[in-house]
DNA sequence: TTCCGACAGTGGGGTCGCAAT
DNA sequence: ATTGCGACCCCACTATCGGAA
């Protein structure tokens, strides 16, 4: 199959809104690809590269040479290419990596090079994910959406499914089942402004359990075997040693468990999330870097104990399972209630520990792995500010013509402003347009491409979730996830909060 | 007919490793 | 020694479609 067939079925999906025409779109695509360039067609077409990722980014893709007028191009030879791409390594690889680049997109016409380009950067904005081509694979394959999921679950990556259900159809799919060793696509939750909410949507007796503000990890143990992997399903066994010794002592030598791991102070305290993450990412000397900053490792589900899979059992069979195997020490503490009060004052206590938040979990929902299913909630405190807009830049995509992303700055009670950090978070399109027109007649000073400085009189109200350590914003501080609440007319910048009621948030 | 679950899109701060400067 | 880039850790929120209620 060329290329230019997947820019077109790509563009025929981006211009259409409907989910249903979609999906048809990328099912007929999916019934004449051949079987064995079918992986990389519903890579391609779902927004992946089956060689994940290949060193390119927005940067390397900024000048590309011209197109050409004829599409010949193989979705194999594009393959091929990019493993390539990939593979440089050691001096002088960049180099190598854009001359193959540029031979690789010389040989494009100008549809296929879009396309292309699009899809390195992971951008391919046609409304259509991994979510969508699930359904297009079920159409295709004449199978139920559901047995796709299933399997999706199982194997973690769509476009060997895909293949699969393609070529051998709901007895494929069938086919696939938990493989200690190979990580399941894990189980996200929504999320609540109180427990009490939590509790509610729940309806009866739940879960809540600390939420440690670390790296989730996934275990598989077969034997002395153990393999770590992360949120995203990347190996880092070697990064986080003490969780292998961990569970190579447990009484169970074939398990796959679901956990956190996170630095811990020697009074027990949490340290910054950024001190966990850079201990997490380090792999030249682990060893150095465990003994500056040992992790703790706490569990909170158990997918496959002993031979037996757990996934489809209620949570609380599955929470009887990780009990049995786990130290109670290094399981995830937790409260079951159906009381809100209580459940309230738990919920005040973990934050009075220093942690992030808590999960609510359903007593009875299994492990739905993958989706943001209804069974787990978390809940975390919301601290907001009123700080003043300094500048906003253009937005992209669906928010092209709007000013969109804004700057954040508090109050100096010495004269000025300090910037924050930015948001793009919580805008309605009615709210964009306003601010918009708004900044536009505020616009001041210097102002590049993509920048638009403003009078500094805009008071807006913004939710975050914490101070964090900057190196680059003056102040030195940062806000964690903050978001737009409302604008306060009511409000002149003179009004606004003062770095110094921020700097006392960061402790 | 209305409601709501699931998805895609739009970006945020921080850190590490590597190659280039 | 420093800088730029890519990758990945954490992530919130709105708009939209279409099936569920």
């Amino acid at each position: 199959m060329l290329l230019i067939d997947l820019a077109r079925t790509s563009a025929a999906v981006a211009a259409d809104s409907a989910r249903l025409a979609k999906i048809r779109h990328l099912a007929e695509l999916l019934g004449r690809v051949e079987p064995d360039e079918a992986e990389i067609a519903i890579a391609y077409l779902s927004g992946d590269l089956p060689q994940r990722q290949i060193g390119v980014g927005w940067t390397s893709l900024r000048d590309l040479p011209d197109p050409r007028l004829a599409a010949t191009a193989t979705l194999r030879q594009v393959d091929d290419l990019l493993s390539r791409v990939k593979a440089q390594a050691g001096p002088g690889s960049q180099a190598a990596r854009k001359a193959l680049v540029t031979e690789l997109f010389a040989a494009l016409t100008a549809p296929e090079q879009t396309f292309l380009s699009r899809l390195i950067r992971g951008e391919l904005r046609q409304g259509a994910l991994e979510g969508v081509m699930v359904e297009a694979i079920a159409k295709a394959a004449g199978a139920p959406a559901a047995e796709v999921r299933r399997a999706l679950t199982l194997r973690g990556w769509l476009p060997a499914v895909g293949a699969a259900a393609l070529s051998g159809g709901v007895e494929a799919l069938r086919a696939f089942h938990l493989e200690v060793g190979r990580p399941v696509a894990p189980m996200l939750a929504q999320s609540a402004a109180s427990v009490a909410a939590a509790l509610d949507k729940l309806g009866g007796p739940a879960a809540i359990e600390w939420k440690l503000d670390g790296v989730r990890i996934q275990v598989h143990r077969s034997g002395d075997a153990v393999s770590v992997f992360s949120r995203t399903l990347d190996e880092i066994t070697g990064q986080v040693p003490e969780v292998v010794e961990a569970v190579r002592a447990f009484p169970a030598a074939d398990l796959v468990l679901d956990g956190e791991v996170i630095a811990l102070r020697p009074d027990g305290r949490p340290a910054p999330f950024q001190v966990t993450s850079g201990r997490v990412a380090s792999r030249t000397d682990v060893d150095k870097a465990r003994r500056a900053t040992p992790l703790s490792v706490f569990f909170f589900d158990a997918l496959r104990v002993d031979g037996v899979d757990l996934l489809d059992l209620p949570g609380e069979e599955r929470h009887a399972a990780l009990a049995r195997t786990v130290p109670p020490e290094l399981v995830t503490p937790r409260l079951v209630t159906d009381d809100a009060t209580s459940g309230e004052a738990f919920f005040a206590e973990v934050i009075r520990e220093g942690h992030e938040g808590v999960v609510v979990k359903s007593l009875q929902t299994p492990y739905a792995a993958g989706r943001r299913g209804a069974g787990w909630i978390k809940v975390k405190p919301r601290h907001t500010l009123d700080l003043v807009v300094l500048a906003a830049e253009w937005g992209s995509g669906r928010r092209e013509g709007w000013l969109s992303n804004l700057h954040l700055g508090a109050r100096d009670p010495g004269g000025g402003f300090v910037m924050l950090g930015k948001t793009f978070k919580g805008l309605t399109d009615e709210l964009l347009t306003w601010q918009t027109e708004r900044f536009l007649e505020l616009a001041e000073g210097p102002t590049d491409d993509w920048t638009v400085a403003v009078r500094p009189e805009l008071v807006v109200e913004i939710a975050f979730d914490g101070v964090q350590r900057s190196s680059r914003y003056p102040g030195g501080m940062a806000l964690r996830f903050a978001r737009v609440i409302r604008y306060r007319p009511d409000k002149t910048a003179d009004q606004a909060d003062t770095v110094d009621t921020v700097r006392s948030l960061m402790l």
